[in-house]
DNA sequence: CGTGGGGTTGATTCTTATCAATTCGGGTGG
DNA sequence: CCACCCGAATTGATAAGAATCAACCCCACG
């Protein structure tokens, strides 16, 4: 079993060198982190929402449930990722954070946020930072939905998973059914077993119970029209003036 | 005909109470606006994106363009916002930039921003804030393109841009042909003309040439699954404590 | 007057959803 | 060990939705 772990300091400190005081404001916001099982709702669309959680392991997903039946997938969050961050500027919650395997998380106040972007000015804009990437992969997802057919759209998911897991492995493990991902790619559980053929016809993948083996990478990158920039954020703008200012507040 | 105006003093304005120090770095940012004609592309996906702009005047649009001609429209842009803030991570352009109507826009370098953050951490968060707005819209368009049938989805866009003009008029003018509205909803132009008629012929809204009269705001509402929430962001959370501190620095 | 871009409409084709049936694999209890 | 059940994946048949292709209208504009 893959049990993913992370936290959210190595995830921003890809970004900028940490000061002390900054870690420990990141690692004060996972310091008690709780187990919830596969299927846990932590959060409901609708409800007051008044904590964020940081994911240390384990998969989790938002999610929209439409009034006729229908949902959406949002987002897959992998450890080190906050969930909630868009919400900040909301009071209930926009859509239900649900626990995709057993997780690790740790929740912590809205509120608290506001104190360490006091706290830690340059945190503020690493923050920033995130919601940008974040963007750039709703971005990407609205391109997959909008303009691209069923299996390209699969392959195009497939290859993004593959990058964030960060894994040299050609194989990847999604922990979620076919029928989840229809809901992630906007499309029938049916059609993404179809596509899922179609990929494997291809010579492109393979696939094994749970697990994707990527056959052909560089004809899946072809296939699907994908390309890992957009995954690679950078924050060379950050770190550069900041960290004296923070050196002497220390 | 519209010509729509605004700054991003008074958008984000509308978050917090800004001290004088802070207005005036974000006016900075906009204070020698130029003017580009309709169809002007302001930066194409690739480039380097040294600079962002600030919008006064006008609409505009981020377009990406697919390598067998498809292209999807990915945000619409009205006077006050700022076009590009989510490639703040990337050296290169994710997406083109392009004028919908004559617009007023005002360039700066892209680490105009960091410098800004630096010297009033407070907008930091603010800025941090309207991120996760857009991050907000970006989810809603994706409920959309993946879960709604073409005359809903239209629906809920013009119910959108409604909203987001901030007019009490029921009639909304959209500078863009059903062309361009095909891209940002995932369709074919001629699939939008058949949404229309479909949404004049329920006695939702009526036409006549660009606008588009809501004739029908209730059952435009309930048709589409329109619900404004994710459109109205506050920032209680910033206004509390920094303004204080930022009184100090002053 | 022509001309051309945008919008509408119809015919056709393609894609995807929906419904239904079958298979597969993993538990569970006899 | 086997019978059974269940959820998930696959496959086929059919239907609906949307794209594409093509014709046509309308109107602004030279």
């Amino acid at each position: 079993m893959t049990m993913l772990e992370g936290c959210i300091l190595t995830q921003i400190g890809q970004f900028a060198e940490l000061v002390p005081e900054e870690k420990a404001l990141l690692l004060d916001l996972e310091k008690d982190p709780k187990r919830y099982a596969a299927e846990t709702c932590l959060c409901a669309a609708g409800e007051e929402a008044e904590r964020f959680y940081t994911l240390s392991s384990g998969w989790a997903c938002a999610v929209r449930d439409l009034a006729d039946g229908r949902r959406q997938v949002l987002d897959i969050f992998l450890p080190g990722q906050i969930l909630g961050l868009r919400e900040m500027g909301f009071n209930e919650a926009r859509s239900d954070f649900v626990a995709l395997t057993d997780i690790e998380a740790c929740p912590f106040p809205r509120t608290r946020l506001t104190e360490v972007f006091e706290q830690a000015p340059r945190l503020a804009s690493l923050f920033f930072l995130i919601l940008a990437r974040e963007q750039s992969m709703l971005v990407e997802r609205i391109i997959n939905i909008g303009r691209r057919p069923a299996a390209e759209r699969l392959a195009h998911f497939i290859l993004e998973m593959k990058v964030r897991l960060q894994r040299p492995s050609h194989e990847v493990r999604l922990p979620m059914n076919q029928s989840v991902l229809a809901d992630a790619l906007g499309m029938s559980a049916v059609h993404v077993s179809r596509s899922f053929s179609q990929l494997r016809k291809r010579d492109l993948i393979r696939t094994d119970g749970g697990a994707i083996w990527i056959h052909d990478m560089e004809g899946l990158v072809r296939f699907s029209g994908f390309n890992r920039a957009y995954l690679d954020c950078e924050a060379n703008w950050v770190s550069r003036t900041d960290p004296v200012c923070m050196g002497e507040a220390s």
